[in-house]
DNA sequence: TTGACATATCGGTATAATTCGATATATCGT
DNA sequence: ACGATATATCGAATTATACCGATATGTCAA
């Protein structure tokens, strides 16, 4: 009856957040507060070309939004998406419970 | 207030579920009865060994249990586990909501 | 003890992910 | 238009992951 196929939004949500620098990347907007790529990236210890493709990698699994403005771009936490997926991965994954 | 860093555990069963073909395998207990190495074998289209291996990180990363019976092996789901690591991930990752 | 079977482990290979430095693109101020 | 700054993209190197076949280990039955 259960046709439980794995989502591809689904799937790059779990890539993404599997990663211990992309979670850490995620977790420094627990405060709930944007912060441009270059904030990032004196955060963590990494290159400013690395966070940036990180900051995407987020970006495109619905953890975070990304605003420019100017010549900055603005990383926010997407909370409707975040928790959506939290939801279905929930679901899913209780499924066998 | 909250020193939020990533724990080993959580960790672990982000990448345990960040495999497609782990998920899948993960799901095929979905009706919560429990499977041979071997049937699982039979269900997914993968080697035995890698069959194996793949259990056993499910296995560590506390989405399976083992148990031993004669020959046979038969894996089952934890729920306890699993739904323990569901609510750490989603506390985890609501910090920013 | 031997043979058959289930599972685990090992060694190797192919593929994918992570990271970097260099460079391209975009935007702003002068 | 030019220089400075922010970000993105590219190409390459390194590292990690997934998978396989072969083999080892453990268990049972004869």
């Amino acid at each position: 009856m259960n046709k439980m196929l794995i989502s591809e939004d689904l799937l790059d949500f779990l890539k993404a957040v599997s990663s211990e620098n992309r979670l850490k990347m995620f977790l420094l907007f627990a405060d709930g507060r944007e912060r441009t790529v270059n904030e990032v990236t004196q955060l963590m210890n990494l290159g400013q070309s690395t966070v940036s493709e990180q900051l995407k990698v987020l970006r495109k699994a619905g953890l975070l939004r990304a605003r420019k403005e100017g010549k900055e771009v603005y990383y926010l936490p997407d909370r409707t998406s975040v928790i959506a997926r939290l939801e279905k991965l929930t679901e899913t994954l209780k499924s066998c419970c």
